[in-house]
Parts: C-alpha cells; structure tokens; sequence
DNA sequence: CCGTGGTGAGACATTCATGTCTCACATGGG
DNA sequence: CCCATGTGAGACATGAATGTCTCACCACGG
C-alpha cells in the first residue's frame, strides 16, 4: 500500500483538517500551526505533511471558500427567475461560507501579492453578471455599478458574519439581513 | 527646555507620525515598524519614543479613528433634516477616514482582547440612534435592526475604501455609492 | 563658546512562529 | 509473525520582527 498513499485515507484527512482550520481560523485569524493542528486533532508534524506551510494552508482555505462560493452559485441557479429571488438564493446558498469568506478578506496575503487565484475572477463575473442581468431587466438600478454591487456582496457578507461571530446579529437572520439590505436597503418603500 | 519636551515639538511630531503611520498601514497593514519610521521621516529609535511598541502604535491609531469618526459625526450634524439626508451627509463625511477604518476592521488585535476602547461603542450609540430615527420618522424600514445598519454602514465603508485602492471605484463616487447603497439597495424605486 | 536635549544609526538580545529532522510506536496487511 | 507505513512527540535550527541599548552628531539656547 505504498504507491496508493495520498488517494484514500490522506485525501479525507486533508478535508477534515482543511474543515477544522477554516472553522479555527474564522474565529482566531492569528491562530497558530500548532492551535490549527490541535484542532484537527492531529499533530503538528501531520498538519505539515499536507499542508507544506502556513502559506499552503491559507491557500488551500482560499480555494475552499471558492469553491463553496462557486457551489452556491450552482446551487442558487442565478440565471433563473427574477435577479431578485436570484440574488436572495445566492445569499442564502452563500451563508455556510460567509464565515470562512470574512477570514480570506482579511487576509492580506492573498491580496497583496501579484499573483492571486483566478477563482476571484471567476467568481466577480458570474456575480457581477446578475446584478448586470438585473439592470437589462429594470428591476435593479443603474447608477451602481455591477462591480461594486459584487464588491458590497461580499462586504455585507463578511460584516454579517462578524456580527453574527459577536452575537450582534441572530445567525437565522442572515440572509435576510443582508439581502434585504443589499436589494432594498434602508428606506422603507413607497406604498403603491 | 526639559520638562517641556512632550508639549511643542514632540506633539506635532507625534501627530504627523500617527497620520503617516495611518497612510502607509491603510496600503500595506504588515508593513515593519522599519517601514512606518521610514514611512513618517524619522528613525526607528524616534518611533519608538513616540510609541512604545507596534501595539501601542496600532492602540493609537484605534483612537485617531474613532476621533476622526466622532468629528465627521459632529460635521455631520446627524439629528437635523430627514435621518436620509444624515446619512449622506455621514457617510460623505467618513470618507476621509475611511482607508484608516478599514485598516482597524481587520486588525484582530483590536477584537481579540478583552478589553477594547470605549470610543466604538459611543460611535455604534451615535450612529444608532441615527437609524433609528429614522425608522421611529416613518423614513426606514423597521426590520432591519439599527445595530445591523451600524454594521452595514462600516462594512460598505470599509468595502468600498478597499474597492477604491484597488481601482475599481473611483473616490469621487464614494459618497454615493455608499450611501445610495445603504439607503436604497440595488432595486429600483417604483415610479410613484 | 559650551552644554544640553533630541535624533539617527547601528549593534545586540529576545521572542515567537515556523520549517525540518529524528525516533519510537501503533496499526494493518502479507 | 514481521514488515511497512503513517503518525505523534519532541528536539533543533532558522528567520523575522521586535525591544533595548549605546554612541556620535547636530542644533539650539545660554
């Protein structure tokens, strides 16, 4: 059972511990290797045989939090329905990783350097491309630009997810609270 | 000229350092109490004798934020006109600020521990009661908490001081984009 | 002219997280 | 039963930022 090494068991552990430290890591961003590896359950000596280094590990959360927010893309199906509801399903599919999204936007090593993971972009597009879809079809405004529409997104988001962490906002409040901010902000509507 | 030493020169120095120190924190928020010394003109020994520590220094920008938040609240003179028009004139004199704010969002230091300067919760209390005026006038929704627009309003600030740096928002429209943003959401008004 | 205080430059020790290594152990298969 | 593999524990070196100290220098006032 040699050549077999990292297709089984390693590639469970490594998303058990990935889990672990995004879990960690949302609540102490400065969290050590050694807490991370606490944590997981494991010791430091493993945590580095799947992550090479500190670096590694906030990239592999990186792609994590990507890819939770490109399954809830999926899963929200924004091309469906008014931009809207669209907007409502992808906050609502965006919530389980709102934690580990508030984390990656305070880390500046991700953004500080010149190469950055091209999921961002990925991501940008298909989120900027329903708020664009919502101003074709008249139902969103057009004085704010799609890009900063995507931008307070995810802004909202972490800021909800902090509140959340403190206790300052009720976590089945979430998507409501940031959708309904985020589509038809404070004022109260007209009555028609 | 001994028992003076902190009352002239060392005042103003001190204060052209904190700013310097907040210019450069605001772009790189890892920069080396090297890189801030250089940063403000002075040798790191000098720093050192204006703040004890990196600690000290980040205490300190902590409390030239929430100053500088408190003297837009005041220029912004919250409790006149319609709670929207406060908002605006809020959000739009925060601006100045705002880079600073978004440093001291993400430094956990300032989250972290038990104890944390008293000044945030004289701004959540001011900025507060400004929302909910606005909901008790009939101007905002009651069901987004004034605690959640607190949040809001500092997260899009925030969000959009990062958005600014990154050139995906130009300055000049800050004001707007936040404001608009927070007050009305991305849907557009019914045409009454 | 001289003395004083603030400053810059640099050397130095310290701390802490990290990266690397070794070794004993346990488990599971042949 | 024995061997191989993954693991935990710990020692150790490394690097970086920090905190501390000394000393020469310069400008200023007396």
């Amino acid at each position: 059972m040699s050549h077999m090494g990292y297709s089984c068991l390693m590639a469970l552990d490594r998303d058990h511990v990935l889990r672990s430290a995004a879990a960690l890591l949302t609540r102490k961003s400065t969290a050590t290797m050694d807490e991370v590896a606490k944590a997981a359950g494991i010791s430091r000596a493993t945590l580095h045989r799947h992550f090479a280094g500190r670096d590694a590990l906030v990239r592999a959360l990186e792609a994590l939090g990507i890819a939770e927010c490109e399954a809830a893309l999926d899963r929200a199906h924004p091309e469906e329905g008014t931009a809207t509801d669209g907007v409502r399903r992808l906050v609502r599919e965006m919530q389980p990783a709102a934690g580990l999204l508030a984390f990656l936007y305070g880390e500046s090593q991700l953004w500080e350097g010149e190469r950055q993971n091209d999921g961002w972009q990925r991501l940008d597009s298909r989120i900027g491309a329903l708020f664009q879809r919502g101003q074709q079809d008249g139902e969103f405004r057009i004085d704010l630009t799609p890009v900063w529409l995507t931008e307070a997104l995810y802004g909202l988001t972490a800021s909800c997810a902090w509140a959340t962490m403190d206790g300052r906002v009720a976590a089945r409040d979430f998507p409501t609270m940031v959708a309904e901010l985020l589509l038809g902000g404070a004022l109260r509507r007209e009555e028609s």
